[in-house]
Order: C-alpha cells, then structure tokens, then sequence
DNA sequence: CTGCTGACTGGTA
DNA sequence: GTACCAGCCAGCA
C-alpha cells in the first residue's frame, strides 16, 4: 500500500476545513473523515496549526466530543470565537456541541425552504 | 462535573 | 528513520 498520500490529504483538508460555516464547528475526526483519513486527525491537528491561511478557520476545528483541543497559546481566543458565533462553550468542552457540529456530507443546505434562522 | 497525566497513533518536515 | 504536534482515550484527583 502506498504509505504516502502525497500532501493531497492537506490540501483536502484545508478545503473542508474552509468550507465550515459560522456558528458550526466540525471535529479533527470529521474533517480528517472527509479529507479521506478518517484515522488521520492526528495530522489534520498538525496541519490546523500549520494553518496559516486565513481562509482556514482554525477555531472552529474543534477535538472530539466537543472538546476545545488547543489553540497555540490563544486557546481563550478560540472560546471566544466560537462563543461569538453563538456556540455555548462550558469549561473546555462545547455544551451544544450535539447541534453546532457540522456534518460534511451536508456541503449546501440549500433547497431553499426552512429559514428559520 | 472539570482538570491533568500518561500511553498510542498518524502525517509532516 | 527521527522528531514534532493544536488529539483521543482511559484513569485518577
């Protein structure tokens, strides 16, 4: 098997990783799921903190179970990033996190109807 | 419930 | 092949 998976895996999940809306936060597990590593949210932390581009919202990558993860040294940036975009953050841990996180399979909400928001 | 520690794994440099 | 790292899980305080 090929061992290496040429740096598409990054850029697969950058892309996922951009394509979170506010107010939506997605586990290392799901974006390294739909970057095609569902094993590789190991990496997929690494590559957050690689994240220098702007596009990427890095803070709304959050570990499992809805656990903050970490954040460089501005880990109280991040809850305060996800606080303003309306997610409740207890602790170290996110309490909506049951109805913040993002699905991947979703890509577009649209078919119009249902705007309740 | 929250917080910290320890051992393991996955990918990048 | 080695070292690094923003995680996850399990156990303990």
């Amino acid at each position: 098997m090929k061992k290496s998976a040429n740096s598409q895996f990054t850029a697969r999940v950058l892309s996922v990783v951009r394509r979170i809306p506010a107010g939506t936060v997605a586990t290392y597990g799901d974006v390294a799921a739909a970057a095609g590593r569902p094993r590789a949210w190991r990496a997929v932390g690494n590559i957050m903190r690689d994240c220098r581009a702007n596009d990427v919202p890095c803070h709304r990558v959050i570990a499992a179970a809805g656990g903050l993860g970490g954040y460089g040294g501005n880990l109280e940036l991040k809850r305060s990033l996800l606080r303003a975009e309306g997610v409740l953050v207890s602790g170290s841990r996110i309490r909506d996190f049951s109805v913040r996180r993002w699905s991947p399979a979703q890509r577009r909400t649209r078919t119009g109807g249902t705007l309740s928001s």
